[in-house]
DNA sequence: GAGTGTGAAGCCATTCACAGCT
DNA sequence: AGCTGTGAATGGCTTCACACTC
């Protein structure tokens, strides 16, 4: 019954959702598909053929309700009741995303920090208690969550991601400059920073006269 | 002179010279293209052919010249002498990231912090002393830097983006959720990690029966 | 035999361009 | 007139597969 639906499309979908919860905020009912567009610095051909690869249809006069295609959006991520991640590794990376998302709005809730330094156990960071890696396979249990963060130095990365997916977990959002070994079915994204930074330095190195 | 490299193909050859460096630590002298790609799960066809792209060659019985390689990438990518950024915005993630690269060994050295709130003006984290806003255009004189780092709050972003560009800089890394408005010439890159968890959380999500 | 270098094929994703609707 | 929905064209990236070399 599930089309597939490209990875790409994923992506900007969640990013459509995000933008048309914002344009409902102020009180509009309908979009075009060129607002929408000109929002995420895209072409509008690219908006309908997304929405047309989640099934849904506009209105030729008034362009998309943005009350029903939140809906389908969601609908088709299949995250009505908000995200609930943990994350493992709570340095200054792990800190920051958790002031960000657990600063209260956002639909994505860090439920759960994991680090193995005992001063930090009992400690709560942006209304969120750190506990010791042995805790985890509880955490995991109470709560259905597939999603972690992890934001280990390199040197632990892989064999906590092991771990991770030995407990259950099944999407890793990996901030260790490592790549990670898994098995095939684990979804990985790699934040690799520091590739980001040296290709913005080469793209952004001042041109070399043709 | 020279030919165009298409943009994966530059993010690839960072992460092979991260690579090969590494082999080269451990007393190697040369690699096989099979040998690279595994260390980063790719094809071996993909590894030659971007080295091809780069114009390298390798010898067929005893593979890639392991120093020469590095070298070539290195002249491709015009970085010899380590790479200098700025970063704007000093709050929990912009620490987390002057840590990350102030810390020692890597290349890339974040040289000027700029924040707005004077209670951090003249404070030292990581070796990089923070400076308020006005002094970006003489640190940005005084050195030749073209790349930027962004994490600013997304209601500050724009506007700093814009001041940043009028000060000469070519490419940033924006890691607030905002899609930048600037003229073609500039490169950004856009940490989104709100969307990169929200895509990992859909593709982890508990399979429905097909 | 076990590599490399590379044209050709294949695959995706994006854009074009236009029929159809209101 | 201005929008949506969508086949068809385009373009970029990856993989195949094989000639060639040591």
């Amino acid at each position: 019954m599930k089309d597939k639906i490209p990875n790409k499309t994923i992506e900007r979908i969640i990013q459509y959702r995000r933008c048309l919860e914002q344009i409902q905020k102020e009180g509009r009912s309908h979009v075009f598909s060129h607002e929408l567009a000109a929002h995420q610095r895209r072409s509008s051909a690219q908006v309908r053929r997304d929405l047309m690869l989640i099934g849904y249809s506009g209105s030729t006069s008034k362009g998309y309700n943005i009350a029903n295609l939140i809906q389908t959006i969601t609908h088709t991520l299949n995250d009505q009741e908000g995200l609930r991640v943990v994350l493992i590794g709570v340095g200054h990376l792990g800190k920051a995303i958790l002031s960000y998302f657990n600063a209260g709005r956002a639909k994505i809730k860090v439920v759960a920090a994991i680090d193995a330094d005992s001063q930090k156990f009992g400690r709560v960071i942006s209304g969120c208690p750190v506990s010791p890696p042995e805790q985890l396979e509880q955490i995991l249990l109470k709560q259905t969550i597939s999603t972690a963060i992890l934001t280990v130095p390199a040197a632990a990365a892989q064999e906590v991601a092991e771990r991770l997916v030995h407990e259950g977990i099944r999407g890793i959002v990996n901030f260790a400059p490592v790549k990670l070994k898994l098995p095939p079915f684990i979804h990985v994204e790699q934040v690799d920073i520091t590739t980001l930074l040296e290709k913005t330095a080469f793209m952004a190195r001042p041109k070399t006269i043709t």
